[in-house]
DNA sequence: CCTCATGGGTAAAACGATTAATCTGCTGTG
DNA sequence: CACAGCAGATTAATCGTTTTACCCATGAGG
């Protein structure tokens, strides 16, 4: 059906050593050969067969990726840009899921390890270390890992939250994340409470805990900096329904910049990130670690500020 | 560095057919020898070499999955249930992403078979016909296509969207969508108004065109379903700003079922299906297609009523 | 005693590409 | 004139499996 190599070498009664070398630049073939073999290749619509190309040079041109389960709407965005930044690099990508299970990530990375990846990107589940691999491996966000390749700069983006918040005035601010079993959340809160000024007064709160948001804000606090839009987004509603209102009586700002982020009324503040560029610096690693062996060293990527609307500058403003 | 089968074969002396046979259990090897070369398989960690047995079976166990943008967040879920059912039947799932362009669509599709997929899955981008292939396809959505094997009752789910609020007394329900460019959506509205009360009065409004849905209630509409609990969550606190509250000052229904949709305040009521049960049956289509080449027959799946808390039942109730 | 089936196993040919080693004419040079 | 050198192309090995065709005992049946 699909024409093989064979078939331009057949049609032009040269071999197909010259054919292969032809194709790709590297023998010694006469500029004519190459003229007439690349329009006959290009005549029949030949693409090489990737398993005979992947069985002699040992390479499928493929890596795999490993993402936690989707609860955290952030991975399908890392994803896509993973694709694309392999894509570049002339990679396909294999994707499994973890299931946010430690269990079923080694399974995971087992399978694409037998499907032929010539290496994998993992975005471990948290609190899981991903054991060592026959292939190359490059981990993102995981924070103090050996493997780790590249992570998003989690403590300056809590920073910079803080400091905007205080900026514009607030001193009264309440921290709060999910759950404390997850190391980026952790992270988060760190870099916020880090980022306090001498005279303010930072609270944190995890949801796990169940913690009194609406009697907190009554009682003074100003301003609400979560670990992720998703939590805003829930404070967000739970607040309204009591009657408190954006960004009248307090502010607000989330983390990741999720879609429905710039949608909703009034649209969210929130710390985002480049996902295109914590992807293309991990494929980077990925692929130098690939051809060359060699370690690389992690990166850090900054984050930043999307500002928005659920920020109230206070007049009493203190600078 | 990996054991071959050649190492098993050598260890126990014996030919390397009769292990592959052995192993696959295909020929006429002795349960004595089967047993052996299992155990010994075992023992050094061996996995076939994916490249050899491809080029020489001619399948990969490899499927590609190309998906549309990722403005959509119902994409993901959808991407996650049908690497879960690829893996049921042993196969690994490249992706590709279409970036909502035909163009790039049919690159991806391209680059899917030349990395040597045995078949492909499509969520196609809106409004694009998806072109013959060398390789089986099986499209999920593609509403009245040919190539189409599952797509979800998108009628039925708009009709189940009004009946909901018919029954809970609304007779003047405003029926919102993004952009008519996209089929399904279109669909979608067409069951609503399909479903419509002799007594009901329905109104179809598109985004697009930046209705005035607040107008509309205030002149007063008592509920509105959208195309998606995208559209729900920006008219939710579009409204919410205006002072309008949930449920009281009016009800409301979203579609898909996305992950936010329980977590706000009040939890959005909307449509949700069965991403799994369509997942599960595109890939046995595909596989059926790729093993068979039989034709197989475009099926359609149910959606539900996820009912939460953003319909009111009317006082003056209609039955 | 010869034939024939049959269980158990092997040899060897694919699959489609890459690439090191080799061959074949030339041309220019000492 | 003989030979080194080189451009241009070819031969053949190789990657790891699968699978067809064949081989060799052994035992049964006539």
């Amino acid at each position: 059906m699909k024409p093989r190599l064979s078939d331009i070498a057949r049609n032009l009664s040269v071999s197909a050593a010259t054919v292969s070398l032809a194709l790709s630049g590297k023998g010694r073939v006469s500029n004519e050969m190459v003229a007439r073999i690349k329009a006959e290749a290009n005549r029949l619509g030949y693409s090489p067969n990737p398993m005979g190309k992947a069985l002699r040079t040992g390479r499928s041109q493929v890596i795999g990726l490993v993402l936690p389960d989707v609860a955290n709407p952030l991975f399908p965005r890392m994803a896509r840009s993973i694709v694309m930044a392999a894509e570049e690099h002339d990679f396909g990508v294999l994707i499994a899921d973890s299931h946010d299970s430690p269990a079923k990530q080694n399974e995971a990375m087992k399978r694409l390890v037998d499907l032929g990846s010539d290496g994998i990107v993992v975005i471990p589940r948290k609190g899981t270390e991903v054991g060592p691999q026959p292939i190359p491996v490059a981990v993102i966000d995981a924070l103090g890992s050996a493997q780790n390749v590249v992570s998003a700069d989690h403590a300056g983006g809590g920073a910079i939250a803080i400091g905007h918040l205080q900026e514009a005035g607030h001193r009264r601010i309440l921290c709060v994340g999910e759950t404390r079993s997850s190391l980026v959340q952790r992270t988060r809160i760190g870099g916020m409470v880090g980022a306090a000024a001498p005279d303010a007064q930072l609270s944190q709160l995890w949801l796990e805990d169940a913690p009194d948001v609406l009697g907190l804000i009554r009682d003074g606090a100003t301003a609400i900096a979560t670990t992720s839009d998703m939590i805003a987004l829930q404070l967000l509603t739970e607040l309204g329904k009591a009657g408190l209102n954006l960004p009248e009586d307090y502010s607000l700002v989330g983390f990741d910049n999720l879609d429905f982020a710039g949608i909703i009324s009034p649209a969210l503040t929130t710390i985002g990130t480049s996902e295109a560029e914590i992807a293309e610096r991990a494929i980077l690693g990925l692929t130098r670690l690939i051809n060359s062996g060699a370690p690389v060293e992690s990166e850090v990527v900054p984050m930043h500020l999307v500002r928005r609307e659920t920020v109230k500058q206070l007049a009493r403003r203190k600078n």
